[in-house]
DNA sequence: CACGATAAAGTAAACGTTTACTCTTTTTCT
DNA sequence: AGAAAAAGAGTAAACGTTTACTTTATCGTG
């Protein structure tokens, strides 16, 4: 037997089907004798509406789609997390789309929302294409951006000053006393997280009067492996160093991982400084000093504002929120 | 304007909405240059399928419901993951839901998922409550189960023999020619993830001619700080023991800390061995030797298995997958 | 007591598809 | 040439709601 609808209940309680819709909704039209009854058969039959039904008639799915690189990451994860902790409080669901970085799949991805009709669309880490950008205007529905932002289309967005951390980790690290410092920074040519750390970085040097050498400067992905490789190179090649600044905390961790191995005492020998402070970057050994973002909070605010875009309010306005500098037990005072 | 639907498309091809339709599908039952003027005027106005519509009509919504206690964990998220892979390849969308192990949001998502239509759910790490279970049998639709079981009611599920591995991990220790070997074990009234792995080292060390000594048990809840906690006690108040087995990579590498804080060498003055095998492990240093559960890949064969069942397959088995000793930097060889 | 106002409830269209059925035209075969 | 079969296309019902509109009954008021 199928689900019982609203037909099924209507007929049990001897009412239209109009009646009981009112009910199910606490409108005005009916008498408290018909609300029990109706109230019974639904509790009978066991009667659960139908939302595929309902967002037909009313253009609504109470859905929001969320594109994410790498859901296993803690980064998206942690995104993910503080967007889905609000859209459940104010009733939408969220689809979760793991682009793995790949345009064809996003492209993909962003076709299928659309059929699928969903409210609205979060969009994290990573460069808004144009040809995303049609799609998502052709679904005529609200965006908001997390951890990335578009220069060329007006789309607001939640994120930290990566220029400004940046210059905040450096200057840290000058403050501590080091004047030799070394940097791995992520993909250069990503414009939104890998052009302004490495800015900030360079900006701190030379207002301190530090020299900024190319020579000190390592090239990764984010990724731990590559913070790895870029740390075995500054150390074989560019000129002594005693602190280094790693655009991510994957690659701080990796780096960590090879100044240990070759015998550096960590903070003693070698500081480092990550970037993100992910879930677990408190629990490496020693515990890393980093750049927090607030990630989960960066996705609650996202949630929050395209939620009211959602329901109506015309604008909504950006968000940089503050970065905050972690110190824990990588970074050694010099004497 | 409206988003354009399928009468636009037939009006503008001068065509009906059949015809359309079978062009759409691939059916037959229409000229070669009924197509082309079709497919043109699906180009020309942009027309996107609208899934809600014909989700109404096949009862089939190709989206199915994933909970998980903390999408924010890498236990999670890894199988989150998985899962959401072989879905998208075969046309299905994830929902999304975060229970935060929480009875009551585990209730409203399996409601809202209810009315929603989705095909399928799976449930992870967890017990699946009798209330869950009702709710579930209430929308009638294929559920599998990831890394937990029900001995109650037969649904199927993938997850690793904990009490094996959980040997097999103690055992290891024992051939490394270790005789004190104390263990932190999770979170003890969980029948699915606790006290398996409990037994598990039990049975070793009896097995080998070992004593079991309930005072070199931790207790701990899989998380880090509780990991930190159980080692500190275990350090002071426990007989001497040269070995530990953390039921948790999170638990291990919180007493890996500790350790390190009370100047302990590891592995030459400490061996631990974890169970999870998370994406971190390898991240720490020196690199944790664990338990490896092959998690993104059970998140795939579920996903395939509650595909099959959603296609129509009868039955399916459940699938106990093997563990893996992965040995990295942690544990000692003792003389 | 007749009137309009209000409350209670029903009718049916609409949302955008899919598909069973029907109808017409063309092709094929004898 | 004529009948049967196949191809091309259209009509309309159905999916489960919501809601504008209509109808009927009840009530207070002058």
């Amino acid at each position: 037997m199928n689900p019982p609808t609203i037909k099924d209940v209507a007929k049990a309680s001897g009412v239209s089907v109009a009646t009981v819709s009112r009910v199910l909704h606490n409108l005005s039209g009916y008498s408290d004798k018909t609300k029990q009854k109706v109230l019974q058969a639904v509790e009978e039959l066991g009667y659960q509406p139908n939302a595929i039904a309902r967002g037909l008639i009313n253009k609504r799915t109470q859905t929001i789609g969320v594109l994410v690189p790498d859901v296993s990451s803690s980064f998206s994860s942690e995104i993910l997390h503080g967007i889905e902790q609000v859209a459940n409080d104010k009733g939408f669901s969220v689809i979760m789309c793991n682009t793995d970085e790949d345009g064809k799949r996003t492209l993909k991805y962003l076709q299928v929302l659309g059929e699928k009709q969903v409210d609205g669309v979060i969009f994290t880490s990573g460069s808004l294409e144009d040809e995303y950008y049609k799609l998502l205007k052709q679904m005529r529905v609200p965006v908001v951006l997390v951890n990335t932002l578009s220069h060329k289309h007006a789309i607001p967005y939640v994120k930290v000053d990566d220029r400004q951390a940046s210059y905040h980790a450096t200057e840290y690290l000058i403050r501590k006393g080091h004047r030799d410092i070394a940097m791995i920074c992520g993909t250069i040519t990503d414009a939104i997280a890998g052009v302004p750390r490495l800015e900030g970085y360079r900006q701190a040097l030379e207002d301190h009067g530090l020299e900024y050498m190319e020579s000190r400067v390592g090239y990764g992905n984010f990724r731990l492996d590559m913070g790895r490789e870029a740390m075995k190179l500054l150390l074989d090649e560019a000129p002594p160093f005693t602190a280094l600044f790693a655009a991510s905390d994957e690659m701080a961790i990796g780096a960590m991982g090879v100044a240990l191995e070759r015998g550096l005492k960590i903070p003693e020998e070698m500081s480092i400084i990550g970037y993100d402070d992910l879930v677990f970057s408190r629990m490496v050994f020693p515990p890393l000093t980093t750049i927090h973002q607030p990630l989960p909070m960066m996705g609650r605010m996202a949630s929050e504002m395209l939620i009211q875009l959602i329901e109506g309010t015309d604008q909504v306005s950006s968000s940089i929120v503050s970065h905050q500098l972690i110190e824990r037990q990588t970074v050694r005072q010099m004497p």
